[in-house]
DNA sequence: CACTTGACCTGTCCGC
DNA sequence: TGCGGACAGGTCAAGT
């Protein structure tokens, strides 16, 4: 999925297109034996309740309901969630870059409809994704909401704070570090490799063994970056769309992620790509210092 | 314990 | 063209 400028750009989205709106039936498109994780039914709190609002926490999604309950979404790898009003029903106002054209389809897991005939479908090609219904009050109670690490863009997230939150994994590797989620929410795949690359750090080294002033330049990579993305609507690699259907434009202006072989847009040398961390890793072999 | 690996699924792409 | 294998943006559980 998604990371959390992709969670960010279809949060706004949704939340402008389905405030207020009324649900009047949540329709399954997926046996629970074929996709087992915990689903909104059409429980009584979903059905015939209005959206109050759509939030973010981390890559989680959160769909406050006037029931008091929240559906919260991780869209996981592949996960959609894909509006579809009258406007893009009829042609008129279709986005044209939009990479669905029709709704539901073989990927469809969960179909809110509303009351004015609009719908929000949940689609998710992996089916990692999940959808589950919470009392709104125990949102923050989640085991999940406990853990997550700070939010990268909060103006409480201070370098300070980043360096307290490495000093945690001091011996670790600063991609696995970087990824996981309880350390820092929101960083993925893409943009931990465009932050290091940003900062000029290899992503084999351990957190203790990165210069100070590297890191001073890993935290301010990363807030910009995950902002300029957001601004740009997020990366489309290959599923991700917002809450219309379109595209990210983020990797137009990558540095290295989906660059393999390409010149550095610094050195000029050749983007090089690798495993490490469990997850394809891609790094200027120059700017960064890699020895594969 | 802390870190690494495999599993969850489906689709696509690449090499033989 | 067909088939097997590797790989894909995330996160757990299980294993070392």
């Amino acid at each position: 999925m998604p990371e959390l400028p992709e969670v960010e750009t279809v949060r706004a989205g949704l939340d402008e297109l389905i405030r207020s709106k009324k649900i009047k039936e949540v329709k399954l498109y997926d046996s629970p034996k074929s996709w087992p994780n915990d689903v909104v039914s059409t429980d009584k709190f979903v059905k015939d309740s209005s959206i109050l609002k759509v939030r973010r926490r981390a890559k989680l999604l959160l769909i406050d309901l006037s029931s008091n309950y929240t559906i919260a979404v991780h869209l996981k790898m592949t996960g959609q969630l894909v509006f579809v009003g009258e406007e893009s029903r009829f042609g008129a106002g279709h986005p044209t870059d939009s990479l669905i054209h029709n709704l539901p389809d073989k990927s469809t897991r969960v179909e809110l409809k509303f009351d004015d005939n609009d719908s929000l479908f949940f689609n998710d090609q992996r089916k990692f994704g999940w959808m589950k219904l919470v009392p709104t009050p125990e949102v923050d109670n989640l085991d999940f909401m406990k853990k997550v690490g700070p939010e990268p863009l909060d103006d409480s997230f201070t370098l300070e704070v980043f360096k307290e939150r490495l000093a945690r994994r001091k011996k670790s590797n600063i991609k696995a570090v970087l990824l996981d989620q309880t350390v820092l929410a929101g960083l993925g795949n893409i943009y931990a490799d465009e932050s290091m690359w940003a900062a000029k750090i290899n992503p084999k080294l351990r957190v203790n063994e990165i210069p100070d002033q590297k890191i001073v330049k890993l935290y301010e990579s990363i807030r910009e970056i995950l902002a300029f993305s957001i601004q740009a609507g997020g990366s489309t690699n290959k599923n991700y769309v917002n809450a219309k259907g379109e595209r990210g434009k983020y990797l137009d202006f990558a540095n290295v992620y989906a660059r393999e072989g390409l010149p550095c847009k610094r050195c000029g040398e050749p983007i090089a790509k690798f495993k490490h961390a469990g997850r394809g890793t891609h790094v200027c072999l120059n700017c960064q210092e890699v020895e594969l």
